[in-house]
DNA sequence: TTGATTATGTGCGATATACGAACAAATGTC
DNA sequence: GACATTTGTTCGTATATCGCACATAATCAA
């Protein structure tokens, strides 16, 4: 790609909207010019752009997104076949176990969910689609890393933030990549409270007819319902007739 | 603002987003370039400028979003309280009632969930925060329609394809009209079967401290389960101490 | 109030981008 | 295979945008 061939005013329309997040709801200009490193006047008319277009509130003062921003999010949940292939399967899976069940893929280190189906709120935090959790210490993250060759991997646990959420989580990344080892070889990850105290997780990859791993299916269960220990024995033929299932229809 | 506080290329890479979708899953850049109505050299660049730095998805010849562009709608719905407040009332509401509960807001002719909890599926449609419902067709959009001046909502009727989904669908301006005074007078609209054959909803406004109407929050249940005429007197009470309980809570 | 500090708005020269057109490549049609 | 059509890419130039420097406005502490 040729150096003209790049919209440096997009690119930085895109970094302003990624400013704004959970502990930056509504942002000046000078405080998102702070976050993204831009120039003030920049980040001033790029707020100005998303404002006259619908994208954000201004009140003389702060900007803030409006609802209109879930379109762009929504361009690719509905562009994309992969959820709404899945999510049939993924009631129907939440149902039979009586726990959540989600599909996530990967994005740099972190995995999204792309669909989900919830039983009985069992966490802190609240997963939906377009939800983010570090890859390390998800098992979905676990399969889908295992997935990549080994040095991709391990490329992406070095630029992660490995900070332990429990006393349980794994943050050496030595021992990592050896887990991934494992579920490579086992073909499935489970995780025993590592991302949250009392929530346990069993995850699968989802493959495509060519073989490839294009996205992770889980089953969340509290962990004082399941130990995490019989997890296997009884969420993973589930997990593996769905992931049975889905492998036809997938790509 | 000044014509000079606007960066038309953000602007123009935006439009392009936006061009995907259900039935654009991937485009090339002459069919973005007729979508969006841009010349093809620029939204060749904004397409390679997605791509270059990961939105996007390039084979040579066709563009396909990437979950990263779910980061965007994610700054929307981690930048605002609303969600992560409701969720838990709402896990609440949808399993006392045992049907599907939601929150919604107003973007245009539109209704956008940003918070539901779904018990079994029932509807073809498959439901997630930032999918969107005509507002003239749907029991939340119905109630936040009526929650404007009537010239406002009128205008919005105006604009909005008023198209018969279902033999029951009410698609004329002066009965959606009467049909709104009746919702505002009452406090709640019931939707029996507008949307798809076989779905009925009940919705009403929650309402900040200061009493502004700023979402709607509904449950839908299946025709055959809940006659429409049955759902204010079976469901109201719970939606009833629902908003009252979130009241105190929002803005 | 004052003055210090921080935030926002604006004019301008340098630079980047959009547009239309021309060209090249691919695709479809007969 | 030749032709027509569509699509992708490149180029020159008019226009728009960037980042800086400065002007103005708001905020706050003493």
């Amino acid at each position: 790609m040729r150096e003209t061939d790049f919209v440096s005013g997009f690119a930085r329309g895109l970094m302003v909207i990624e400013a704004f997040g959970e502990a930056q709801p509504r942002l000046s200009i000078a405080e998102a010019a702070k976050i993204t490193g831009l120039d003030r006047a920049t980040v001033r008319r790029s707020l100005l752009t998303l404002s006259e277009l619908g994208y954000a509130d201004y009140d003389g003062k702060f900007f803030a997104l409006t609802p209109k921003m879930l379109r762009l999010g929504h361009a690719y949940l509905s562009a994309t076949p992969l959820p709404a292939i899945v999510q049939p399967y993924l009631d129907q899976l939440s149902e039979k176990a009586g726990q959540s069940a989600s599909v996530s893929v990967l994005d740099g280190t972190e995995v999204v969910y792309v669909a989900r189906a919830s039983q009985r709120r069992v966490m802190s935090i609240n997963l939906m689609p377009g939800s983010r959790l570090p890859a390390y210490c998800a098992s979905m993250g676990r399969v889908l890393l295992a997935a990549l060759p080994e040095v991709e991997a391990r490329a992406i646990l070095d630029r992660t933030e490995l900070k332990a959420n429990t006393p349980r989580t794994k943050t050496d990344p030595e021992e990592l990549m050896e887990e991934l080892r494992r579920v490579r070889a086992q073909g499935y990850a489970v995780i025993d409270q590592e991302l949250e105290l009392g929530l346990c997780s069993i995850a699968v990859p989802l493959m495509s007819t060519r073989g490839q791993v294009v996205a992770a299916l889980n089953i969340g269960a509290p962990a004082a319902h399941v130990a995490a220990a019989e997890l296997a024995q009884r969420y993973l033929p589930l997990l593996r007739e769905t992931q049975a299932a889905l492998r036809p229809l997938v790509q």
